[in-house]
DNA sequence: AAAATATTTAAACATTTGATTAAAACATCC
DNA sequence: GGATGTTTTAATCAAATGTTTAAATATTTT
């Protein structure tokens, strides 16, 4: 039943499809991505995939759940922190959110695109309305601007960190240089976005 | 040549199957699009759309560009506008751009999706970044703020008013009274990112 | 009305694509 | 070293899918 003896650089074909699967879900998506580019992107048999993961759409969701668990991950733990300000949870965000994002530009695009074809499965089950309606981060901001509805902070602070990454295509070359001054961009913002969010808390 | 006798309520073959395409590609996206669902959406038969657009590919192009079009046709003269102050700039975005989303809320995460998985073919052409180094918004931004990079604030502005539609599948069921719910929201935020934006426009 | 042209239909075609199969290759255990 | 179980391969399948064809029907032109 053991695997392989030589413990060290020998990485299992398993574990070959299931990152082939990463790289070409999140570049193409669900509906364009063939059997087969996963095949040729692990160096494997086509039929491997088959044998290891049942189906295209099995494999999908392994993946799928991944990224969504990467996308919200971060999040959840910083917004339902009961002993950090409201000012501090929004520095949190901003930080880690950007250098999630950072090293993995593609996920919020993969996401959204994602579950706007799927709408119902997986997507539907988390009810992300109702965890963030019940968490620390909502009650603070309902506390400092009853008059705002919570939801339009969450947008506009979500909106400031995520938006860029998504209009990065239409922007920016996918040349090495462009992906500099962008990252450097995103840097910056690491500071901005907490002190414009300061300003949007105390507008009018 | 003349198309036909009676004029009202008469809709050609070709209209319909342009408009099922429009409501289909937007709604999965090119890949996750079959040509029998345009034709059953249509109510025509399979054969026409190839008789009419020749190719799915020429059709999409066809709905892509209009699409492209509506979403950044209500943008460009504005930024380019030489006679309006700054803050009336982002007053007018907000405005309108809120409005036509409001009316097309599958829009931005069409084009962004599609540019994606496409990434060079017309889009590139564009040129985005060229189009808007060079707007009139843009040297005003510099003037105002030089310290800031003028795409911070674009990405701030953008992202305010075009992230809410984006994540509104996360946030909503699409049941008719989260969609009302959400539509107030976005019409209050018509009034909330000009004064954001000034805030951010004076940070620090 | 006949001829010419344009539109529509049902059927079929050629590929593509996700999945399966049966046998070969390989590894492990006694 | 042979039996046993696991992994890999090449070939194939059936369904899906974009497109074409040829005949039928409708419309326009002469």
């Amino acid at each position: 039943m053991a695997k392989k003896i030589k413990p060290e650089e020998q990485i299992s074909t398993e574990e070959k499809i299931k990152e082939a699967a990463r790289t070409v879900f999140m570049k193409k998506g669900f509906s364009a991505t063939r059997t087969r580019d996963i095949a040729d992107e692990a160096g494997i048999n086509l039929a491997l995939l088959n044998y290891y993961f049942r189906s295209k759409e099995k494999l999908f969701e392994l993946v799928m759940m991944e990224k969504f668990q990467a996308f919200f991950g971060v999040i959840f733990p910083i917004l339902n922190d009961p002993s950090t300000t409201l000012e501090r949870k929004v520095e949190l965000i901003a930080d880690q959110y950007i250098t999630l994002l950072t090293e993995n530009p593609d996920l919020p695009i993969f996401i959204l695109s994602e579950i706007r074809t799927n709408a119902d499965r997986m997507v539907a089950s988390v009810r992300l309305d109702k965890i963030l309606a019940e968490s620390q981060f909502v009650k603070q901001l309902h506390e400092r601007r009853p008059d705002m509805h919570s939801v339009q902070l969450i947008m506009s602070i979500l909106g400031l960190v995520v938006f860029p990454f998504l209009m990065r295509p239409l922007l920016m070359q996918t040349g090495n240089a462009d992906t500099k001054i962008f990252n450097a961009m995103m840097n910056e913002r690491k500071q901005w976005i907490p002190k414009w969010f300061d300003s949007i808390l105390n507008a009018k």
